[in-house]
DNA sequence: CGCCGCCTTGATGAGGCTCAACTATTGTGG
DNA sequence: CCACAATAGTTGAGCCTCATCAAGGCGGCG
């Protein structure tokens, strides 16, 4: 379930064939925070020192390809196609971390809508979604509490914005959940 | 004072000679966001698509040297070196966005602290800093009202933990500061 | 001197965290 | 197949932090 943790020397860069991935810090007092999902297609494990900042944890049952770090530099000095590859995933990572970032001062339901819409772009072909995590974890990573993150699962129910059955989400008004966000994601695809 | 505007068509990548940059997102209900700062020696202006994400505004007198996308794009091709330096700065800045937020759940005064520490790794030689932003800046760089971040400074003054004068700030007990945030952020130097 | 922007401080209200109870779902052993 | 336990999710009540509105202070600069 553990592919590497927080303060392990590690060089490897890791490919997501099937499944999810979360990167997770843990403070001494025991409270957790998400950095980040990573899914089926998304490369995650690169960082700049030698010590992972976090651990990698598999979400569900998931198989990820291994490259070491040496290699992946040897590619991207030969193959300009693969540098590109990679500048422009870094800049997407980036531009996603600054995303939440700036959703700070936004409600707890615009943090779940922004979640879905996010989640929606990257991966999931229709409009249903079968989260692979639990709330806990959605709350953990948008900075909210998972009691928070179900009251609003409620509220874009009561509007009619999706549809649940347990951890199936059915995204049933994509265009009015991305106007929640005063359209401050702008198409990410 | 503006160096692009957000919606902008253009390449450019910037290199901050002298003074500080911030990058600006503005909703359509008027409520600003700050996604960063930029201080001497650092980039910005790198963005994935070729419309601009944010606007880039000088926040004091600057100095800032341009350089088109393509020419970097050809000196990162040719220079190993360059490639690198690119990798790096690209990583830091994931990193830097991936913190703040991480910081969601962190309390106003703790997320004042990071910025405080933050700063003083970037630019700041000794233990005085000059800030060049307003309090609204830093409100909007971490989700949080001027009015609160003035609040912030007050409970770091009164706990001896910083010495202000205006927009002089002293860090009197920077390991203090560093330690509010779980030492969430590992030393990023 | 007086204006103006920035900073500070106070009072009030709203949103989210915490504690707690209850329900739903899944898994385990008899 | 059922009883039970364990985990995840939902909902409610009270408190606490921070946003908002409002009123001064403190320079800078004409």
């Amino acid at each position: 379930m553990t592919l590497y943790a927080e303060g392990d020397v590690g060089h490897s860069v890791y490919w997501v064939a099937a499944g999810t991935v979360r990167t997770v810090n843990v403070g001494r007092d025991g409270n957790r925070i998400v950095r980040g999902f990573y899914r089926s297609g998304e490369f995650f494990g690169l960082e700049r020192g030698p010590l992972r900042a976090s651990s990698a944890e598999a979400v569900s049952e998931t198989r990820a390809v291994c490259c070491s770090r040496s290699r992946l530099d040897a590619l991207a000095a030969s193959d300009a196609q693969v540098a590109h590859e990679l500048l422009s995933w870094l800049l997407r990572m980036t531009e996603r971390a600054q995303d939440l970032a700036a959703l700070g001062r936004a409600s707890a339901t615009q943090k779940l809508a922004y979640f879905l819409i996010d989640l929606m772009d990257r991966g999931s072909a229709g409009r249903s979604i079968a989260l692979p995590m639990s709330r806990t974890d959605i709350g953990d990573y948008l900075g909210l509490s998972s009691e928070t993150v179900s009251r609003a699962f409620t509220i874009l129910r009561r509007d009619g914005m999706i549809a649940t059955h347990g951890r199936d989400v059915t995204l049933l008004d994509p265009a009015a959940l991305q106007r929640m966000n005063g359209n401050l994601l702008k198409a990410h695809s």
